[in-house]
DNA sequence: CACCATAGTTAGAGGTTATCACTGAAGTTA
DNA sequence: TAACTTCAGTGATAACCTCTAACTATGGTG
């Protein structure tokens, strides 16, 4: 018998519960965001009684922290997808784009403002990792490249983060600008900042990318 | 008798109650967040009990109101200081860094997540244009210009925003660039992401502020 | 001094997270 | 089949929270 899945029927009860309150967790923090998250409400619309979650997460804070990796690992496997897809960092870039603005409040989830006490368990920076690497692919395979920033240099001291990826700092310069600059973008799209502006922040976002993707800054 | 300050002694110490009222919740949204802000612990700070509060505030979403529109005062009296030093951009992009490092969840007020169900008030739009003219005016003295992108096209016909300001979209271009690209890399940072990497925020952001100071892009 | 607007109080409704002891049912073993 | 063990779900409870309502007491003002 093998081992991974489906073991006991308890098991699988319990799997199949869990997921169920994670869905519903999903929709509530959908709707209005994860500090209005009650695993009470969540409790209440399953038909039953409030502690009885504690049984399947140890508390709101246990269950938030499985969101944040499911969180991460939808955006990465966005991004393998993308990658495979072989568009470049344009696709990439798209593809974040539109996993962001299908959920708003899972993008909040990862890269907005940090909740309190919270911080991300290990497993989600080894995810966050593979998410930089596909980036990094894609900018290893763009044309270079301009002449050598003082950051360049510092990079070529501090490139740990990149996990043992083989590319030139100019290349590791590019995916956390990528990252930085579009993440600027998208966030305060997001937070609605654009909205009473009457600009529209899909060319904004446009823009930037063209000027990231294009031309070798000089 | 002058109308605007100090006139009864009674609303003397109404205004000293509600200041404090306001210092304590900025020291429990330092160390807290502005999530974890408690009415109930304010007062019992204050030495009195819990509802005394809904005197001076209409309740906890007001409460948080009046502390964004402070946040965003602050920022604005730090740009125009910033402006009038007449260090240019990168004055104001170092004076942006530095407000925000300061505090951090005050950043974070006003540019985070946004919470559930509040919206800013009309107050703290005049404010954000205040501060979009201050940056605006900055951008004009910065010499100008490689070639008009597409996006360039669309800021020519959606230029409300910039409150009547008289400069050619790709200053407005840039202004929005520095805007958004200097937000990406100071959110990143103030939310931690870059802790476990080993590579320093404030070169990155001197790196992006020389990319958008410097050379007018091609 | 008398009056009254108002600051502050307690009580209470309704919400939350979370712990505890208990019940009852399901699965396991003799 | 019968006995036993494990565990999901329960209600009660504590300790918070926001916010409303009614009451008291005090300070400023006629």
């Amino acid at each position: 018998m093998v081992n991974s899945e489906a073991k006991t029927p308890r098991e699988r009860y319990r799997a199949q519960v869990r997921t169920e309150i994670k869905e519903r967790a999903w929709e509530q923090i959908a709707t209005a965001g994860a500090s209005a998250l009650s695993l009470n409400a969540i409790a209440k619309q399953m038909g039953m009684s409030g502690p009885a979650l504690y049984r399947y997460f140890g508390g709101r804070d246990e269950l938030i922290t499985e969101l944040v990796r499911d969180a991460y690992r939808s955006l990465a496997d966005t991004f393998h997808a993308a990658a495979q897809a072989g568009s470049g960092v344009t696709g990439l870039a798209q593809a974040l784009r539109g996993w962001a603005l299908q959920d708003p409040h899972r993008y909040f989830l990862i890269y907005g403002t940090p909740v309190p006490g919270y911080q991300a368990p290990d497993d989600t920076t080894a995810i966050s990792s593979e998410i930089m690497a596909t980036l990094l692919d894609a900018c290893a395979a763009l044309p270079s490249d301009g002449p050598s920033t003082p950051f360049d240099a510092h990079l070529e001291g501090h490139r740990d983060w990149a996990g043992g990826h083989p590319a030139p700092p100019a290349v590791l310069h590019r995916a956390l600008t990528f990252w930085t600059r579009l993440h600027g973008v998208l966030s305060l799209e997001l937070a609605g900042h654009f909205t009473g502006m009457g600009i529209d922040p899909a060319q904004l976002f446009a823009a930037e990318l063209d000027d990231l993707a294009g031309p070798p800054r000089g």
